[in-house]
DNA sequence: CGTAACCTTGATTAAGATCAATTCTCGTGG
DNA sequence: CCACGAGAATTGATCTTAATCAAGGTTACG
């Protein structure tokens, strides 16, 4: 692998985008190159902390599992974005121990994942004497949180119902965006209109809503008698956007 | 209110415990002392953005509330710690905009409470400022990241009986750790050995829990009829740790 | 000592998990 | 190219947990 193909990684994480050449090629060198395939683990909650993860490709769930086995998806991950940095600032004197784990199971839930690994300590001291990545960082770590209180909010006090056409009006819109930033657009004269491809599996697609995959097929095929939705595999096509979002009231 | 003791109100917040008395003087100029009572609206998460909260005094709740009035408590803020860091970074430019708001509602929970506030604006230039507190900032998001990732935890994986067991082992290994600290401990052969008070009120700690009082009542009841505790108002006794503890698992 | 807020208890209900049995889908090898 | 088999998804029946509804009881405080 070049120096400069390895740079040039690093350039398409969000968190690293501000950083001048010379960062850049600090950083490079505490940084290293692993790949996985689906259903493989990067870590487990349970391992020494090795450092931060950043998601150059595939994707990445991070997961709670309970004592019985049940899995709870928090945070679905995209490339281009970076986890596992909570842990580098554990311990006060700003070292990273041992006895410093990851808060959360990871695994890849596509095949050709492929995440950097920037070894915590001397992250640490790039942190130290680049403020700019500093204020990049707590940028990073508020939007985290920000999501995690809504994930919260949702599992709380939401019901299935209520999640799942959030989360499907969330998709939606998010491949709205998408859609409108891309230039050639010939290919959408192929797909349905208004529709929202899964691109997880229903399995992890309930576990991320807090319940079960049936308990998630039950509402998506009631979603489906009362006219909101049309659900042909993995694509779901939205027949009726207005009442779906009634159904997040 | 004397300079002096707006900087000695500053000092008890450990956010600022590393601050230079420049330093110190600089944020004061920007951050005024506010009152509430019990049972007071700190702000709501409909209120456009002022800034950061330090809890000087009393106890404030943060939580989210459903349409249908039912409350979920995300956090309890005890003295010295700050709240509402969040919003701060929002905005990629860095400004602070009309149309950023609260991520929670903040309601006081004891009379008395005392709260210093920090303009956003001026709080961020110090921030560019001074690198010590940007790390500090950081560790501080990040303890409250694990928090909230334990939390979903808790409240996807585990049911209200493991939930109750696990908050009141922590509040009194908390309260263990705390006692160990103090120099004076005459006042601890008044109450009984291995006990807690509970500092917040039931209804409280059952919207905490991800539940409701009746429920709560109910599971503190099963516990006492097992013999794992005994409930006595706001104080709860410990009569088997170790069988406590199991119902954790 | 009266009243309002807080807490407990009981009966009922509902949401969603669990258990069990098919059916569907898709990649692989013959 | 088709058939097979494994994993994924669906469906139905049942069960469990905890919410809801409805009274009472307790506590604290003016």
């Amino acid at each position: 692998m070049s120096h400069l193909h390895e740079i040039k990684n690093l350039k398409k994480i969000l968190l690293f985008s501000d950083l001048s050449d010379s960062e850049l090629e600090t950083l490079r060198s505490f940084t290293h190159l692993k790949k996985f395939n689906k259903g493989e683990i990067l870590f487990f909650e349970t391992e020494p902390y090795q450092g931060l993860y950043c998601l150059l490709d595939g994707c990445v769930k991070l997961y709670k599992i309970s004592k019985e086995g049940r899995e709870h998806i928090v945070h679905i991950i995209h490339p281009g974005n970076t986890f596992a940095e909570v842990p580098i600032f554990e311990n006060n004197e700003n070292v990273i121990k041992d006895n410093t784990f990851y808060p959360v199971n990871a695994m890849s839930i596509e095949d050709f994942t492929e995440v950097l690994i920037v070894s915590a300590k001397p992250f640490l001291e790039l942190l130290k004497d680049t403020p700019d990545l500093c204020f990049k960082l707590l940028s990073t770590l508020s939007k985290r949180l920000k999501k995690l209180n809504s994930h919260i909010e949702n599992i709380s006090l939401l019901d299935v119902k209520k999640r799942l056409a959030k989360y499907i009006i969330a998709e939606f819109e998010k491949s709205v965006s998408q859609t409108h930033l891309e230039q050639n657009q010939k290919h959408l004269f192929l797909k349905e209109p208004d529709s929202i491809e899964l691109n997880i599996s229903k399995y992890d697609l309930a576990s991320h809503l807090g319940t079960i995959t049936e308990t998630l097929s039950r509402t998506l095929k009631k979603f489906q008698e009362e006219g909101l939705i049309d659900v042909q595999g993995k694509s779901i096509i939205i027949r009726n956007l207005k009442k779906l979002k009634k159904c997040t009231e």
